[in-house]
DNA sequence: TAAATTATTGACCCTTCGGTCAGTAATTTT
DNA sequence: AAAATTACTGACCGAAGGGTCAATAATTTA
């Protein structure tokens, strides 16, 4: 019973160099979101982009190494974004803060991405080099990004003389908690609510406590 | 190298069937709050109980019994102590609000307890019976138990008449959130925040949020 | 077509860990 | 003090999984 290859239709496996890593971090992304980083083995990564445990090993140094390609090819890409809607952005501030949300929640909360922070938190302790890895890159880039929204809304007198730093930790909560929900006990809790009537309650309740003015309406 | 004992003054071992368990659940809170749940081995509990493997398994059928046992001991009366508060509270909603919240921070979330969110949420996935097991007494009843500080508030119309379900899970995300980023990647993030000056901005928020009349100064 | 190159394989090594159980030692009973 | 009871031990088993590497197969070069 040696289960010769994996390849239904092609018996012989083929070589293709080029492919390679953009289809084992995907795997790999999937692999992650769905069991966690300890829990999830090469073995089965490999399987699913279709090559066996030693190819992984040529593209990538082990398992540490090919989770940090999948957080830079995922979520830097999605700060990115954030960060130059802030730097261009027109309008007033609450509508840059719901740009903001809603891009963080398209880009990574409703994709697959979206798995990841639940398995940083998770894991952060059993795995110092990650959690620096991802505290470095992404949490610190995120925390600034959202301070910046925060302060520009305070500095334009649109906001609360809230405390920063605390506040963003705040309105983030609740998005990050969203992630988390879909990815775990998800099932009853919020599975009758869609995207939008959270969002619009978050939005309305998290702007009805930034806004200076309290008579509302500033929309 | 057999290693002998694990007792240095008392070469021989106590036979103390009474403390074993509360020993040996004190024990596993504190490395499944350190560890998480599959990492935290059988034989660490057993050492730091001052006790063998084998003897564990004398007490509980296995992991998943230790855990629940854990969870059972130390959440569920927190959970009894929140329901009797609000069955018994006769002040406004606001006030009753921030109690509840209050001494779901005080008797679990500041206590090594608040870590066990962050374990579930996590490895929910992996183990599905113990996900159950956590959704059915604990998550509904919490659940339940915010519900009926919200409902109360907007049937005496002190709160404006937000979606119920959605606004539990927006007002526990940030004290989940707390107790996730305190047993994970804290480090630098939050450090300098105390929790008076955390959740003193958590009510200022969530309650202009919630407040029926847009005047502010409700309390 | 033959030789050289290199992408790919999968069996293997080694460690870890949940769970078992025959044996040992502390305590109680007679 | 001897016998009976039982709390406790720790070596052991089997499965799992990260990482290695000699062998193999696909492709390129000559």
């Amino acid at each position: 019973m040696t289960s010769p290859s994996r390849c239904a239709k092609k018996t012989t496996h083929r070589r293709r160099k080029e492919a390679r890593p953009g289809e084992l971090t995907a795997a790999a992304l999937d692999l992650f979101v769905e069991k966690g980083y300890a829990a999830t083995r090469l073995d089965d990564v490999a399987a699913r982009a279709g090559v066996s445990k030693g190819t992984l090993y040529l593209y990538f140094d082990g398992k540490e190494a090919l989770f940090k390609a999948v957080v830079r090819e995922g979520i830097l890409p999605a700060l990115a974004e954030g960060e130059s809607l802030v730097a261009g952005f027109a309008g007033n501030s609450e509508e840059l803060l719901r740009a903001v949300v809603i891009g963080i929640w398209r880009l990574i909360g409703s994709q697959r991405l979206g798995g990841i922070p639940k398995l940083i938190f998770a894991e952060a302790g059993n795995f110092p080099e990650i959690a620096s890895f991802y505290h470095e890159e992404v949490i610190q880039r995120g925390t600034t990004l959202l301070s910046s929204v925060i302060e520009r809304g305070i500095a334009r007198g649109e906001f609360r003389a809230v405390d920063v730093h605390v506040t963003v930790h705040l309105v983030i909560a609740p998005v990050l908690m969203r992630m988390i929900w879909r990815h775990s006990i998800d099932c009853c809790a919020i599975a009758g609510v869609t995207d939008e009537g959270y969002f619009a309650e978050y939005f309305e309740i998290m702007l009805r406590g930034l806004r200076k003015s309290p008579s509302g309406k500033a929309n």
